[in-house]
DNA sequence: CAGTGATGTAAACGCATGTTTACATCACGA
DNA sequence: TCGTGATGTAAACATGCGTTTACATCACTG
């Protein structure tokens, strides 16, 4: 079993794909550093050699599984009536199967190489766009305002755990969270 | 020359805490995993295995690094009247000649050993004396608001520089920031 | 069906890095 | 002054890990 159905024989393409599903995964979960070639491939099911046959390294398949996150992009269809209540919704929604861009992208500040890898596709894929959505003179302000809560954020709900982020988010912490938000197109 | 003045023979004390200095330096630039051992007793100006010597390691250096960093207690003397103003001041002091406690703590982060270091020390002795500081049914999320605001703010200075946090920073962002502070404690 | 390139694997390689070991050298007391 | 322990150093050691290499196996085409 398991070798007709998720093995059709084989497939570089769907081979590749699981490779940057899984590290997306292992990306989120344990961080740039600490995540290992070997962990990755172990998820995807196929060999260690693969990572740099289809990806050419570590550091490039780094870049693709943070660019493919970001691909899903959050911005789309966000209203500026519920901004806040709505983007603290998806930050917390516990039924998402894909990886958090923003806990890849965290995980990726301790490698000086994966963090100007980062450090670009944060600028290119989410600061350039969501400035442009605020819009007006303080839109780069805005955004850093946004940048801001959301790092700390997530920085305490997956790489410092404190007992106030485990589990759902202390109610009167979530109210000021969707406050800080909404602020931020509201002025 | 340097031979008699900052080399007054051999002193184990002196050399102990040259390489503890050296370490915060190192650490607050580089980060946890980044910083070598070597790079640390270059800048001592000591052989690498006193680390291990005076130490116990890099993990114990780290832990010791951290905490005498964390005993330039910050929240003393801290009136509630200008909190918000006084700590933007503290963190964005260009004359500091210290390490930023801050900077070191998330530079840990990627480690999962110096993480649980660095969360010990974080509860034990920054939220801990914060949350009693502050008071009241929602210290603690007070305090956690504290924390989002800081580590986003050290997260883009140290870890990912923007354009918006290169230099003095933007002052309605400045501004931002010290309401975010003041708020905490006025509720 | 044969052959050839694509796909996948196991093992070895190279390098970086924290740590340990063996040895040298200075300081201080008898 | 002599010797002994503290202090410091250079080199070797051990290990984890990303990468490469050599080889095996499957799939498709003529």
């Amino acid at each position: 079993m398991a070798t007709s159905v998720d093995t059709p024989g084989r497939d570089a393409d769907r081979t590749r794909a699981a490779i940057l599903f899984a590290a997306q995964q292992i990306f989120a979960e344990k961080g740039f550093v600490e995540a290992g070639v070997r962990d990755i491939t172990a998820l995807a099911g196929v060999n260690q050699s693969l990572v740099s046959r289809y990806f050419g390294g570590k550091l490039k398949l780094f870049e693709a599984a943070l660019a493919d996150l970001l691909d899903a992009r959050l911005m789309t269809d966000l209203s500026r009536k519920d901004f806040g209540r709505r983007i603290v919704a998806i930050f917390t929604d516990p039924r998402r199967d894909r990886a958090q861009p923003l806990s890849v992208l965290l995980g990726a500040t301790a490698d000086s190489e994966a963090r100007a890898i980062a450090l670009r596709l944060l600028r290119d894929r989410v600061l350039a766009p969501l400035s442009g959505w605020l819009g007006g003179a303080e839109a780069d302000a805005r955004a850093a305002r946004f940048m801001i809560v959301s790092t700390g954020f997530f920085t305490y709900r997956d790489l410092l755990p404190l007992a106030e982020f485990s589990g759902p988010v202390e109610p009167r912490l979530r109210q000021w969270l969707e406050d800080a938000f909404q602020a931020i197109v509201d002025d």
